[in-house]
Order: structure tokens, then sequence, then C-alpha cells
DNA sequence: AGTTTATCGATAAAAAAATATCGATTAAAA
DNA sequence: TTTTAATCGATATTTTTTTATCGATAAACT
């Protein structure tokens, strides 16, 4: 029994089955935002060197991911078909065909999220969202219905879901989670600042603001302290 | 919103100078959480075998992680002092004192993240807001107000603030992010679905929602493909 | 008091990820 | 047509991160 190794389902230490790195995975969109900037502007071909000038990575790091991606090869001395790379990295995440999901909590997170109209380029689309409130419950934000959270279970299985997304404050987010995967929820996108347990087979994700904040404040933290020793900055 | 940039200036390969990995640093206010909800339940001592079971880490990586935090050390047998624990992680994650800062784009995302009250426990206090819009602009939201882009420059000079968050559409951020870099942030939060290019001398942590959800797409997709498959789920 | 056991902390080993090297290839230039 | 230069792709190396090992220590038990 393989048993996850980060918190809460994002385990550092397990090896991706795919071969792919987390770190790389995460990447991908990257590249994928990138590229489809590039063929705008009416550009053909790409080299790994130009990507990774932009996105700031080596070149041979930028080769190395997207060799997990290519169908197709790039060319010597001109790079990638830009077009085929966009195909193959929508393939690989999954971007190419849509998915079904659910919310719930239909707080000012929640409605943010429902609102919010880019996901589809994601590959993803909320199709209803849940709350306790009954203020909310029966409403719709965005064209989308509110339903009662004790309807979730049964919406779910009625409409094969299998993405949930919880945006509920920290206290609620477990029992919120817990209800999920009754239900048969198998990847769940967590915005609540709440460590959540989760079986191992269940797929889950933290938005964790707070993880995202300690990064950029250590940072800020560095810099700030290179800044009083004199050290020159904004060296481009 | 969709956020969705992970690359500029958060290379994979820049060694963190203070000697803690970025993973390390983003498990941090994992740790904090729980030992915050341990001390609310009355624990005084905790293990990290204890931390690293919850966490779902290995008990040597919690030790490891914790070693850059503790002044104090831990004692053989009952394991550390959690409220000198958790003082350790607040001064590490500069969650101890507040930095003020500034949030440009005070669409759906922008209110959203102006109304969240929960910025204060993670050292962040966000005291005006900056919009392009006419029908914003003088408006408060959450007692914040919000200003003229215009005026953005002079405020960031006056009132020294370091640290930015950026939640306008795509196409804007980047000449969002270089108004801020040449008033003087040194800190920018990006919400924008851009790969924004900033100095080296700036600290930038996009919030990758694309990124996220490749991840959690990927997971997806082997999970389903396992039950395919006829393996066992829900393993515990 | 002496023994046992859980836990720490330091160091060593292993694993994973990023980066470097280099021959092969192909477009463009001479 | 030959040479040159940019780039790929595979393999090797290095670096970083995680995990394992193990002696030391202090609480609990006998």
């Amino acid at each position: 029994m393989d048993f996850d190794k980060s918190y809460s389902g994002e385990k550092a230490s397990v090896p991706q089955k795919s071969g792919i790195s987390r770190a790389a995975m995460q990447r991908m969109p990257g590249y994928l935002r990138y590229l489809k900037e590039k063929s705008k502007d009416g550009k053909e071909y790409i080299s790994s060197v130009a990507i990774a000038e932009y996105m700031k990575l080596s070149a041979i790091c930028v080769k190395k991911d997207l060799s997990f991606a290519t169908s197709s090869s790039g060319k010597p001395k001109v790079g990638f078909n830009i077009k085929d790379l966009i195909n193959d990295l929508e393939k690989l995440l999954g971007f190419d065909n849509i998915t079904d999901a659910i919310l719930v909590g239909a707080g000012q997170l929640g409605k943010t999220l429902l609102s919010y109209t880019g996901f589809s380029n994601y590959g993803l689309n909320i199709v209803a969202a849940f709350d306790k409130s009954p203020v909310l419950i029966n409403t719709k934000i965005n064209g989308k219905s509110v339903y009662d959270l004790d309807e979730m279970e049964s919406f779910v299985k009625r409409n094969n879901i299998y993405l949930g997304v919880i945006t509920v404050p920290g206290q609620f987010a477990q029992d919120v989670c817990d209800h999920m995967v009754k239900a048969g929820i198998k990847a769940i996108w967590n915005f609540a600042p709440a460590n959540l347990v989760v079986p191992s087979s269940i797929a889950l994700k933290n938005e964790d603001m707070a993880a995202s904040l300690a990064v950029l404040s250590n940072k800020l933290k560095e810099i700030m302290k290179n800044d009083k020793k004199g050290n020159k900055r904004n060296d481009e």
C-alpha cells in the first residue's frame, strides 16, 4: 500500500508513476501559455533555447520537460513546431477535454471561482455549487445553481462527477472532504486553509495561500537583508 | 481570475541562500497550522513522528524541516514543545510581524482577497487597492480604498510598501508588474495568468491555478486509469 | 536504581531533479 | 556543393532533496 508522502496528498517523496516529476508538470502550463502567445504572433517554430530564455529556465530543463509531452520530435536548427507542441501539451495536461466538477462553499471565494470564465481553457467545468446557507441555496451564480449541501452526494453520483472544489472555511473543510470522498469524488482541489486527510487513492491538491506567501515572504526577507547590506539590486 | 504562471522568477534551479529548500519552506505553514490545532487541544509536546503521521510525511523529513526553525531543541522521548515550535515557525515565516501590501485589480478576485480577513495570520495586510475602472475608483472594499492606478507609484513610495498583489486580467499583468517594480515594490504575488518578466532582484510568486490544476488532472488521470484496470481503491 | 523505550540530532546513503556534455542532424551561408 | 552554426536527443554528471542509520538522551517502567 502506497501511502502518500507529502502532507495532504501532496507527497514529496513518491515518484510520479508517469515519469514526469511534479515540478515538471507544474511548468507545463507555463510553456503552453507562452507557446500560445507565440502562435498568435504568427511564429511557427520555436527552440528550447528561446523558451528557456523567456521562462527563465535552462534550455536543458525545457528540452527534458518537453520530451515528456512531444509525440513528434523537434528539428535541429529550427526547434519545435509550435502548433504540434501546443496540441501535445494540451493533451498531456488534459486541457483538451473538459472535466465536470462541483464546488462546495459559495462564499466570496466560491463565487469568484464560479464566475471565472477561464477554466474551460484548463479543461475544467464547474457545473454546480453546494452550500449550507439558506441565503445562498437555490440562487444562481454565473448561471450555476447553488444547492443544499445535503444534495451533493446524490448529485455527484447521478452526474458522475469526479472532481470537487472546496471553498469553505477551514474548520468545515475536512467534513466536506469526507462527504466528497463518500460520494465518489476522486480528485479534490482544496482552497481551504486546512490539512485535509484523504485516502491515498484520492488525488488532492491544496491551493495553499499560506504556503505561497511563506515562500514569497522568505524571498522578500532575503532581499531586504541584502539591500541593507548595501548590495546592488536590480541587476536586471 | 485564472492564474498561472509558474515560472518567471520561480526557477527550480536557484538555490535557497538560507539553506531551506523551497519545498521545505512550503511545508512550514502546514506544520504551523497543525501545531496550532494541537495547541488548542491542550497538548504541550509533540513528536516528529506524530506530526509526520498526520502530515503524511516521513518523520525524518519533519525533523529536518523543523531543524531549520527550531531555536530550542526537542526532548528525547517527548518531542518538541508545541508553543515554542509555533513561535519559531511564525518567526521563520515572518508571520509574526505584519507586512503592508497593495493590490492592483479590484475585480472579482481582487475583491475576494481584499475581503479575506485571514491574511493577518500570515503577516500580510493589504492597505489599499488600485484599478483603472472609474466604477471602482474611490469606492471602498472591506474598508479598503480603491484608488486610480495612476496613483499607485506615489502611494507605494509615500508609504514604503514592498509587497504588491496582482489580480488583473492576464494581458495587463506585465504592465502592472513593471509599474510596481518601478515604484520600488520588491515582492510580487501574482494571481494573473501570465508569465511575468521581472528583474532577478525582485521576488515573484505566482499563484498558478493552471499549474495546480495540471497536477491534479494528472493525478486524476492516473487514478481513473488504475480504476479501469480493476485495481482496488480506497485502500485507506 | 537500573533497564527499557521513544525520540532527538547528526551524519551517511539514496533518490530525484536539474544541468552539462557531446555526437547527430539539418537549415542556412559561403 | 561544402562549410558553418544552431539545435535536438541521449547519456552522464552534478546538485538538491529525501530517507536511512545510529549513538545519545531522557522519560517511564520494573
